[in-house]
RNA sequence: GCUGGGGUAGCUUAGUGGAUAGAGCAUCAGGCUGUAAACCUGAAGGUUGUGGGUUCGAGUCCCACCCCUGGCG
């Protein structure tokens, strides 16, 4: 078990490497569709193996309520459970606890637009106990709450009670019978205040911790002893807390890392320098960006060299190209296969995809009603090979299940292919020509 | 022919004589980054069957006509 890097380019931290886990290897750079209640939303484990998914990501919240860990594993395990042998990386719930939490609350998103700015700047959201209790019943009334012990939820099922301790959440992903588990972290947004942000990665590293000694003292006695953990690098878009963070993790001897966090600025977290000449949707989607690929290129080159590093939630088409350029490996992103269901399809540049489109067509729009021709003529997925535009608006208006598989089919077949080709064009050293290829 | 019910957005409809006639579906367009997401926003769409009357004011009350529909001849 561990990593090996096979290839490394001289210009800039891009690298192809090998994961070796107990369900088989794994190439990097990887893309890893999430499967968060024991399935790939609509798509099956041949379709998922013939569209070249190396690993999937489960999701421990989730499966922790239904149908449970103890289930999954009284029924051989995860892999076994949903017909998947190859490796399985399990969220931690610390996604639940913001997305339930904090996300509603402060109204951000994983990825956010800049709030805090011009007028939004008026807008102040502290975060003291009392405000916490008041917009939590106000605003959510199902939600997650953290306290020092864990993350405390209501049930998304039925508003039962629920601790997820970072010990429970290491049980459970043990049970579930993941190659690789992830500690329990608490995501920070970008409206998080500084003193807020100290308390937690306080917290978050106390948890970290927590969570490694329980899964050190459990990985034996377990029935899925060749697990590995990943830490996590939290934080905000600061530099100094986030090359904190990252020397952190460093020193406690996980496996691997993952890097985290909502994205976005604030009035609290607002280090902009922002090229002027964009128009206001540019200027979004740049500061998304510029988020992400800052903080990569804070944290990466301090993390060690060999051990595998995770870019959590992440995996637009750009974001391939700068993060693997920043020296990331592993990608996992609900993106694909969530815009499918929504009817936005992945297209590359020689059928039109571009920044300005997010490299997408909405296949609801009226211009494709009578439209011949594949999603994407340069796309080799079975989707493409068989189905015409027209025929996918049509499953789509007419909420046929069929859309959202094929549609599913082919935007993951996008993403994966993608990413292979951004590894072959590392070990080939043309990775920069690819890139300009696609975001030139 | 007699009699009852009904005509409001493409469809189904809400609407005590009082604000710019509302909604759902459909249409159209945005959005979606460790999945409370086959989801969420938004826009467009109206000569209230036609014509007249009462009234400060009518989708609403009155009259005539037209159309749909049920019942009886």
């Amino acid at each position: 078990m561990g990593f090996t890097v096979v290839k490394k380019l001289d210009k800039s931290l891009a690298r192809a490497g090998i994961l070796e886990t107990a369900h088989g290897v794994v190439e990097t750079p990887v893309f890893m569709p999430v499967g968060t209640q024991g399935t790939v939303k609509s798509l099956t484990p041949q379709d998922l193996g013939q569209i070249g998914a190396q690993i999937i990501l489960g999701n421990t919240y989730h499966l922790y309520l239904r149908p449970g860990a103890n289930i999954i594993k009284e029924l051989g395990g995860l892999h076994r459970f949903m017909g998947w042998a190859k490796p399985i990386i399990t969220d931690s719930g610390g996604f639940q606890a913001f997305s339930l939490g904090a996300m509603i609350v402060h109204e951000v998103k994983k990825v956010s637009k800049p709030s805090g700015l011009g007028e939004d700047r008026k807008r102040k959201v502290t975060w003291t106990k009392e405000d916490k209790e008041k917009a939590l019943k106000e605003k959510a009334p199902l939600v997650s709450r953290i306290t020092e012990e864990g993350v405390e939820f209501l049930s998304h099922l039925d508003g039962s009670k629920h601790l997820l301790s970072p010990e429970k959440s290491i049980e459970v992903q043990l049970n579930i019978g993941a190659d690789i588990c992830l500690v329990l972290d608490e995501l920070l947004s970008p409206l998080h205040s500084p003193e807020y942000v100290k308390e937690s990665l306080e917290r978050t590293h106390r948890w970290e911790l927590r969570s490694k000694t329980y899964f050190d003292q459990e990985l034996e006695k377990s029935t899925n002893s060749q697990a590995q953990l990943f830490g996590i690098v939290q934080g905000v878009y600061d530099q100094k807390v986030r090359e904190d963070e990252a020397r952190w993790v460093a020193e406690q001897g996980f496996s691997g890392a993952s890097i985290g966090g909502s994205f976005g600025v604030s009035q609290y977290w607002p280090r902009l320098n922002r090229p002027k000449n964009l128009s206001g949707r540019e200027t979004v989607d740049w500061v998304a960006s510029e988020a992400i690929n800052q903080t990569m290129e804070w944290v990466v080159p301090i993390l060690p060299h060999d051990w595998p590093k995770h870019a959590l939630g992440i995996g637009e088409i750009w974001d391939l190209f700068e993060c693997v350029e920043r020296g990331i490996d592993m990608f996992d992103c609900v993106a694909p296969t969530r815009l499918a269901r929504n009817g936005a399809l992945y297209i590359s540049p020689k059928s039109g995809g571009a920044r300005k489109n997010k490299f997408r067509l909405n296949i609801y729009n009226s211009v494709y009603k009578t439209d011949p021709n594949p999603v994407d003529a340069h796309c080799s997925c079975y989707t493409c090979q068989n189905f015409s535009r027209a025929y996918l608006r049509h499953l789509f208006l007419a909420q046929e299940l069929l859309a959202y598989r094929l549609a599913s089919l082919h935007n993951l077949h996008f993403i994966i292919n993608l990413t292979r080709k951004i590894r072959e064009s590392i070990l080939a050293e043309s990775f920069f020509t690819l890139k300009n290829e696609w975001l030139s």
